[in-house]
DNA sequence: TAGATTGTTAATCGATTAACAATC
DNA sequence: TAGATTGTTAATCGATTAACAATC
């Protein structure tokens, strides 16, 4: 009976960041904190850490704040932290190697059940406890086990044939790494972790940087607007 | 004489992703391109694509399209494809070590220079050409070669302290995967790559859906709001 | 009570989408 | 010429920031 909340894309990404602020706090004893120290902690505006905070839970004290025990269970429940989510990883590469044993995930709720590969020299070896599977089971496996969540590590070229394999098994959301933009059927969700544009970011503005300093110009962070 | 040229944030984001359409038309064999066509292949409106490529090129041919050749140098060049970016990472642990090893960043014009840990088993040691050297050489280093990029890929809990020590050396911007929020003075540009926010997106879909699914409830994308 | 801080409404800002005259 | 598609202006949308009465 509690149906579908809905809540900003944006607003949802920087609620694990209030998370980890919480986390922190309780390590360093406090039991209150107001939005706007969290807003600093968290690197977001004080007005919009109580509006992000108020999507879920609307127990701050005028006054006081949040008491942070209650504010991050409250967290913890709704990104589901504590039941985990599984998933399975495509690519057995370096970046795949790395998700697979990135310790951080546990934390998150994520358990990621298997990694597949389609070279043999990989097949039948494992990454910590994770078995690194054949592509040709994975169908088979994402079925059985109902899983909902995969992440693509493989590179751009098989990318799109892999995601169909999943869609088709009944995967329901992806966390793309490769550098190609998948097509898939309403209803599924990707994710786009796209390192290449990132890094456009990045060396866009060092490059503006160097260049004004070279003319003597001030910056004013005028390189990249609205950020 | 060219001053900077201001461009919104997520203009630039989507560059890279046009340019990747682009080159893969060219090998395609196409010689022009619409809005539509490339909107549609990246994943982005129309209106979308021609507002975005103003930014850098009016070169567009009404009822022809962009020529092909043409826009993706003309992207090449905005985005510094050509000339290097040089780089360091901070941490040689899985995640390090995927993205110095990552084949792609090349194209995209990373030069990592070296890596750096401070676990003397992996000091000295080298991910393919890329050296792994001491945290203590960090300072000299980023100074002497001017460095102006760096990755921050070790545990939250060193992270603030590494960044200090490469922004006193000069650092401009800093690619950060640690789950931390980092304070850094004005002028310095942090993009953080804050892997459970993303999980978190995902997750929450995921879960969403599923416990929609099981009330017999339609979705329709309203999970999550925007996007 | 005085001071601090909430929840929420209104104002601002930036980004996306629609529309269309200009033009290849 | 007729059809297609651009560049750009106007309309819409969503997200951020400011402001403030309510309240601990």
């Amino acid at each position: 009976m509690d149906g579908i909340i809905s809540i900003p894309k944006r607003t949802l990404e920087r609620l694990p960041v209030y998370y980890r602020v919480l986390v922190q706090c309780l390590n360093e004893g406090m039991e209150y904190i107001s939005s706007g120290e969290l807003g600093e902690r968290a690197g977001f505006d004080n007005a919009q850490v109580r509006k992000d905070l108020n999507h879920i839970w609307s127990g701050g004290r005028p006054g006081l704040g949040y008491e942070i025990v209650k504010l991050a269970e409250c967290l913890a429940d709704f990104l589901g932290l504590n039941n985990t989510t599984d998933a399975v990883i495509v690519g057995a590469g370096r970046l795949g190697t790395a998700l697979a044993g990135y310790p951080g995930f546990g934390g998150y709720g994520l358990n990621i059940v298997a990694v597949f590969d389609s070279d043999p020299d990989k097949i039948g070896g494992s990454i910590g406890d994770i078995p690194i599977l054949p592509v040709a089971k994975l169908p088979d496996l994402i079925r059985r086990l109902g899983i909902r969540l995969g992440i693509i590590t493989v590179p751009g070229e098989s990318a799109q044939e892999l995601t169909d394999a999943m869609v088709a098994a009944g995967i329901l959301a992806i966390w793309n790494f490769a550098p190609v933009r998948l097509q898939v059927p309403e209803g599924v969700l990707v994710r786009n972790e796209d390192l290449a544009a990132s890094l456009a970011t990045l060396s866009y503005y060092v490059r503006r940087y160097s260049s004004a300093k070279e003319e003597g110009q001030a910056l004013d962070g005028a390189a990249v607007k609205g950020s």
